[in-house]
DNA sequence: TCTTTGACGTACA
DNA sequence: GTGTACGCCAAAG
C-alpha cells in the first residue's frame, strides 16, 4: 500500500517550500497559517523531511520566534544552517538572525 | 499500551 | 525584564 501521511506533513513541506530566496519564517507562523495549533508539529514534520527526503525542503529557512537557528543542532552540521542562511544574504550573528523582521516571511502574505 | 521527548509559543509569577 | 510552567499533538522507546 502507499504510504499513507499525514497531509499536514505535506503542507508544511509545501509552505517551507514557498520560503522564497533570502527569506525566513518562524515555527509559529506556518503552525498558525496551517492551524496545526502547535509550533511544534513544524519542527516535527520537518524533522521528518530530512529522513524522509520526500521534497528539498529548505528547512534552513525556517527559524524560532526569536529568530534563532534552533534547529540547525539537527542539521548534518551545526554550521551548515548558518552557512546556507548567509549564502542567501542573510545575516546571522550567534546563531541568530539579524534584522529579522526584514527577512520574516509570512505565508498568509504569500497566499 | 503507556511514558517520555520534541526544530515552539504563550502565560503567569 | 527575567525565569519558570504549561499547552500543543505526534512519534519513538
Amino acid at each position: 500500500m502507499a504510504n499513507e501521511k499525514p497531509n499536514y506533513y505535506q503542507q508544511v513541506y509545501d509552505v517551507t517550500r514557498q520560503i522564497p530566496y533570502g527569506k525566513v519564517s518562524t515555527y509559529g507562523a506556518i503552525a498558525n497559517f496551517l492551524e496545526l495549533g502547535s509550533a511544534r508539529m513544524v519542527g516535527w514534520a520537518l524533522n521528518k523531511s530530512f529522513s524522509g527526503g520526500d521534497a528539498a525542503v529548505p528547512a534552513h529557512r525556517v527559524v524560532n520566534r526569536k529568530g534563532e537557528l534552533s534547529g540547525r543542532i539537527h542539521f548534518p552540521s551545526p554550521t551548515m544552517m548558518q552557512q546556507l542562511l548567509e549564502n542567501e544574504g542573510v545575516i546571522i550573528e550567534n546563531h541568530t538572525v539579524q534584522n529579522f523582521n526584514q527577512h520574516f516571511w509570512d505565508p498568509t502574505e504569500n497566499i
